[in-house]
DNA sequence: ATAATTTGGAAATGATCGTTCCCAAATAGG
DNA sequence: CCTATTTGGGAACGATCATTTCCAAATTAT
């Protein structure tokens, strides 16, 4: 006996909400947005150009976010948020902590080359660009880095474990100048002269570890 | 005698040239404008506030430069120039090839503490606000790396010449990834949570000299 | 069915942008 | 002294910006 029949159906999922439906999926434009202000800036991209690459009218657009910022800033969450998960995927693939943090390293670097490259890292141009005039910019900028630092730490206290990193590298120090190698990757890549100028970087990198 | 007495005054200096002549110093303007375009970048700097920085008025301003961009690749070029002579003579003071690589590491580390790493320097904001749509910013972005690239090259070498820096060292490949942390240095400055962080990162990369 | 609510889409709005124009002031040449 | 030229300064201009408004369409709730 179906005792939650039509009398009831206010209890169902959280059900869809009242009103006409959204026809697009806020992340599919998103992802659009994120291409747009990363090769852009946040300055240059005007709504315009946000709407035609996300395929939104200007109604919809501020429906669904309440300014350009809340646009920004979803789309630098969401950036964060896809970017993570490409990298732990990509770390997790390692044996052990030297070759986690090398894994690291070739991450940033082959998104330092070519398109993506001169694309530009959406965290790299809102520090640039934003993180003065901008308070929640810079506290998502912090943030991120703070936990990348923090990642990287626990991969090189990992490699001194397994003895895949030298006993004598200082982890919080190491970590400092690993990020910033990343960071500095991806501004070179923004006018990225010869190809696997990067990846010859990551390698070099690795030395701190001895 | 002297031929050339009043009656050929054209050969005096290059004279001073006709018109009224201009009332303030385009160097000392392009320092302000300077401040103005690394705090704000290219594109959030408006005129408004390049006019009250610079203390001219839109006319002063448009006759002494063709527009905006002109403005901007003046105050990139008197940057570079004004940076490049200080970084000069702080690698003259260097006693040997390693020492001259550790001050041009501090110099950047330095630069990029406090205010004037939260100000942000301009050729890293150039790279990534202006690169990809603006093909005069980025072949200057482009020269600059270059340059300082081939100058850490040839420090690098002096460095083995004297006997300061390991011969395993490979000039072109390490000249990269230290000009990379120079760049990541800049980065992390602009959000710079705890000061002394970048010369940690100086005294760390020397690491990469053995 | 009807009301309430939300979205899609385009037109309208006010502000600000970069730039030009205009006139008075300052200089050089004749 | 007169003309030509250049700057200083501010008003004026058209374009574009981010945002709002308005109406038809789509959905839920009653």
């Amino acid at each position: 006996m179906d005792t939650n029949s039509p009398s009831t159906p206010a209890l169902r999922p959280p059900g869809r909400p009242i009103g006409r439906p959204r026809e697009f999926e806020i992340e599919e434009a998103l992802d659009k947005a994120i291409v747009v202000f990363s090769e852009r800036g946040y300055h240059a991209a005007s709504i315009s150009e946000l709407k035609e690459a996300m395929g939104l009218a200007a109604g919809s657009l501020y429906k669904a976010f309440k300014d350009k910022k809340a646009i920004f800033l979803a789309s630098f969450d969401r950036y964060k948020q896809v970017r993570n998960a490409l990298l732990e995927s990509e770390i997790a693939k390692g044996e052990n902590g030297r070759d986690k943090i090398f894994r690291m390293l070739r991450f940033y670097a082959e998104a330092s080359e070519g398109e993506t490259g001169r694309r530009g890292c959406l965290v790299v141009g809102t520090a640039t660009e934003l993180a003065i005039a901008d308070a929640d910019a810079a506290e998502r900028v912090r943030l991120s880095h703070a936990r990348s630092e923090a990642l990287i730490e626990s991969l090189l206290r990992e490699g001194q474990a397994d003895g895949t990193i030298a006993a004598g590298v200082d982890p919080p120090q190491t970590a400092k100048i690993l990020l910033c190698i990343m960071q500095g990757m991806r501004v070179m890549g923004k006018t990225g002269a010869d190809t696997g100028h990067a990846f010859l970087v990551a390698e070099t990198a690795m030395k701190l570890l001895d």
